[in-house]
DNA sequence: TTTATTTAGGAATGATCATTCCTAATTTGG
DNA sequence: CCAAATTAGGAATGATCATTCCTAAATAAA
């Protein structure tokens, strides 16, 4: 029992761009000599470290998951006022799939078209990260309704899952229109939220439907 | 100069299941052989009908789109008044996402996500089929501000982009949620398009945005 | 230095893929 | 009935795919 040969590769790193490459193109068509060219490791070295392609594929949507909703939370974290936390959240979604440069879109948004519901194996893992990701939503439409930003008659949970559909769509149609399309529709989706103020009586504020 | 054997098949029904199957599975996953299957026709019909798999994808996806287009016109159509139209617009794709018999969400969506932007046959084809379904959503907008249904500060292009960017995104996240879940969410989508009645003075409203 | 152990390198392996070839079947015009 | 024309059937073809085998290289303990 003594230590073999060292490897002459990272393994976050490796992890990281085989990642991009799947982000990229997707589980179907990204092979493994591409795997290979983007991480710059063996075929051998990635079998023996990551597994198969289906495993790598899965640990790579792990790793994603994680940052992804460790970098929601600080976006959206006080002191800054939910309502504009919320905005700027959107808008930078929207910047990133429609820039053209690097990965388009979300991993997350392009796994779940690509393999869900089928996947067995993905379903639980994005089910999670919608879930994470809706959940620190939620926290944030409470803070703007504690703060008077928001509604205070919105159900936060709906709301939250609201803004989440609205951002998944930021992620198709960015792919399409270019952000000087998107950006001022952005405004438009967070129209419902704003606390309407009622200085008069006349408090009056048609429901959304009959 | 005389006619030969005749086909054993429609063709209009044969491109319609090669449709069904591209839809379900997309582009990459879908195989000759399960396109053989699908539709019933020989692999030699298949190519002398409709030339090669990209071509008969492509074949596919207009005849999706020349079909979602005359649906999505005639579910805004009047005389349902405008507001009630886009709502059941939202929520009839919104049960079809999350239902889990047949093929799943939007194959317009499927493929932006699959094959955009890189790929240069089907761009043009899918910009052209969301202009169209924005085109639509922006008369019936005009047509709710002309009835007094939808507040007339609205733009109705930008509105009717973030209403289909909403419904996109129900697209994707329908595939994870349930109708029970998605369902109350599509009237917030709607809040903000909604006139706010005032029936005395006083008729302040925040903007969306500081 | 030797030996066990681990990784790297490159060439197989077998499966699946899109596409084509060749032949038999089936039609219509002459 | 015959000949030209078109489709169907099934077996190839060659490419690409994920995965594994085998051997060389590099390390640490003995």
């Amino acid at each position: 029992m003594t230590a073999g040969r060292p490897r002459d590769f990272d393994e976050t790193t490796a992890l990281d761009a085989a990642m991009r490459a799947f982000w990229d193109r997707g589980y179907h068509a990204t092979s493994i000599g591409e795997l290979v060219d983007a991480t710059g490791v063996h075929r051998n070295s990635l079998y023996a470290t990551f597994g198969d392609k289906k495993t790598l594929f899965l640990k790579a949507l792990d790793s994603y998951i994680d940052g992804a909703l460790q970098r929601f939370e600080e976006k959206l974290a006080p002191p800054r006022p939910a309502l504009e936390a919320l905005k700027e959240a959107l808008v930078h979604y929207a910047r990133i799939v429609a820039t053209p440069a690097g990965p388009r879109g979300c991993f997350v948004t392009n796994t779940t078209i690509e393999l869900l519901p089928q996947d067995k194996d993905v379903a639980p893992r994005i089910r999670n990260g919608f879930k994470g990701m809706v959940t620190l939503l939620e926290a944030t439409i409470r803070r703007g309704q504690a703060s008077g930003e928001i509604a205070p008659d919105l159900d936060p949970r709906d709301t939250a899952l609201y803004l989440y559909t609205y951002g998944q769509g930021l992620r198709v149609v960015g792919r399409v229109w270019s952000m000087a399309d998107l950006g001022p529709t952005v405004d438009l989706a967070l129209r419902g939220l704003v606390q309407v103020s009622s200085p008069r009586g006349s408090g009056e504020r048609k429901g959304p439907m009959p």
